[in-house]
DNA sequence: CATCTGTTATATTTGTAGTATAACAGATGA
DNA sequence: TCATCTGTTATACTACAAATATAACAGATG
């Protein structure tokens, strides 16, 4: 799992964890039950903050992503990711909606950003990156 | 146009703005060359600052949806939408990655989501609302 | 000339992001 | 027992963005 960070990204750097340990297990590079850095090596590792580290890994517990165990570290979920819920749904929706309406404004086909987004799942589902 | 702003939204008020006009243009209810309200008008009317309006007005005009005028005012640009640029594919994949890591994480079928996005679009285009 | 535009400038408040230290609790292994 | 590793919590600080509050300026209009 090779983490990559934009320091100049308007992104903070807990989302961008976040965004790539998500994309991670999406890509299947990162399997439940396997194993997270702690806090402080990955914090070291990538050169910030122990609680900058703390916030991703708090909010993707939250979201069911990840266990933390006191003592054995963090683990990628072993019982499974979260599934469709009625608010996961809605918060899609919300995020979904303005990117599609610029889309509609900037003329583009239904058919082209539905093929935008039918190839970006293929590439993220198809990556299976395996990387230490 | 009718504006609806939730102050308790994690998303700025000056980007919910943009949505919103953005969301109007794509819909219809805002046609080009249409007259957009006055920045003091705007903010006196959902009680905001006037700079939280000009804000959204002057990255909505860097962006090629408006035109202002010195002292006309505001308008839709007239000279059609931005069209789809390098620039512009390169954000949208950007954004559109993690929420798609995401939907994969939860099982969501790629057919599910394409369904969604669809039906966004159609829901978007169609609605074209006339208000005042 | 008052009044409407957008524009610019300055200052202030509030909240978030990130860093820097430090300490605590629980488990592990030597 | 003890050093060492976990996550956790607390405090303080800097930096920055968002939003507000005033104020003033430039240009056009009626």
């Amino acid at each position: 799992m090779i983490i990559r960070l934009d320091m100049q990204s308007d992104l903070p750097i807990y989302a961008q964890l976040m965004n790539q340990i998500i994309e991670g297990i999406a890509s299947g590079s990162l399997k439940p039950g396997e194993d997270l850095p702690s806090v402080r090596s990955l914090a070291s590792d990538i050169g910030v903050n122990l609680h900058t580290i703390n916030k991703a890994y708090t909010l993707l517990k939250q979201e069911g992503f990840i266990q933390i165990h006191r003592q054995k570290g963090v683990v990628v979920n072993p019982d499974g990711m979260p599934g469709i819920t009625p608010e996961y749904e809605q918060k899609q929706a919300e995020q979904l909606r303005p990117m599609i309406a610029e889309a509609i404004c900037r003329s583009m086909d239904k058919e082209r950003l539905l093929q935008i987004v039918e190839s970006l799942y293929e590439d993220i589902s198809h990556s299976e990156k395996e990387n230490a």
